[in-house]
DNA sequence: CTGGGCCTTGCCACGATGGCAAGGTCAAGG
DNA sequence: CCTTGACCTTGCCATCGTGGCAAGGCCCAG
């Protein structure tokens, strides 16, 4: 099977089949003589999990833990379900730290009459230092943003 | 004022404070006879400004409109509103991916006893369409997603 | 055999941020 | 006055996951 056919089928785009293969997530795919990769069922079966991991926010750099889990027959059922849930957590913490700025958006939203005049609390009140927030930086350990952009 | 006081005054990074001059969302800073920048009370405060709507979770993009309605004296406050409630909704819907991506691990992992047997439910799941969410891509209207990355 | 549609590789871009390096500047202390 | 260290300057590279483009090779149908 083709790498068009092999993202047809798995619904992972030809190009990020490729990325994949490069940074070693999934193994060198099999090549036909014509130097073109080819996959069997096995492959696609694969990157569908990878997709379906994806669409769930795992990192890709998660997703190769979930990979080794996956292959491995004596693994702990256990192990999977923390990963897992160590990842709703951290989903849920998104959840919380947007939920603080709609909150605060609302907030001056709400105070802000909306109308022609220039006066605007929203405007205001980004100066200040209501926005809260510690600023912290971490080691993005989230990934799949995209599927919360919208 | 020097750039490094100028960052420690508005918690924006000196690296950011030049990577916003550079892309044009603030104006070129002054600059002294050594060739360092100066900035000024005025340029504080937008610098506070810019990092209260990032914390919010708006692009830069979308801050370089805040910082127009935010510099016209005659801006209706209806546009700054509209502005927001609009990201209010981007938010939100965000909010509303994570909560399914949320559900639907929550659903894997209850079904999957968690125990040292290899039998996982998570792992089956994945691979199978569960993951749902239709796969759409779209023009990157996020940003500030470090905010979320915790 | 030719055309169009695949495939191959490789490089560039995004967004926002950090890091490093090489060199200039400034201020405090000897 | 000179040294030292902390700061500034610019410029380039990396991140992460994805898309796009280009030049060249392959394959199948007409």
């Amino acid at each position: 099977m083709n790498i068009g056919q092999a993202a047809e089928a798995s619904g992972v785009s030809a190009k990020m089949i490729r990325y994949y293969e490069q940074t070693g997530l999934i193994p060198k795919a099999a090549r036909l003589e014509s130097g073109y990769r080819d996959y069997d069922e096995a492959d696609i079966h694969r990157l569908r999990f990878i997709r379906g991991a994806r669409d769930l926010g795992f990192t890709v750099e998660q997703i190769g833990a979930l990979l080794a889990l996956w292959s491995d027959r004596g693994r702990a059922s256990a192990d999977v379900k923390a990963l897992a849930l160590g990842h709703v957590d951290a989903l849920k913490q998104k959840q919380a730290e947007i939920g603080a700025m709609i909150a605060t958006l609302e907030n001056l939203a709400k105070r802000c009459h909306g109308d022609d005049r220039p006066d605007c609390p929203i405007i205001d009140g980004l100066a200040a230092d209501e926005a809260g927030a510690p600023r912290r930086r971490a080691p993005r350990r989230f990934g799949k943003v995209d599927a919360l952009r919208a």
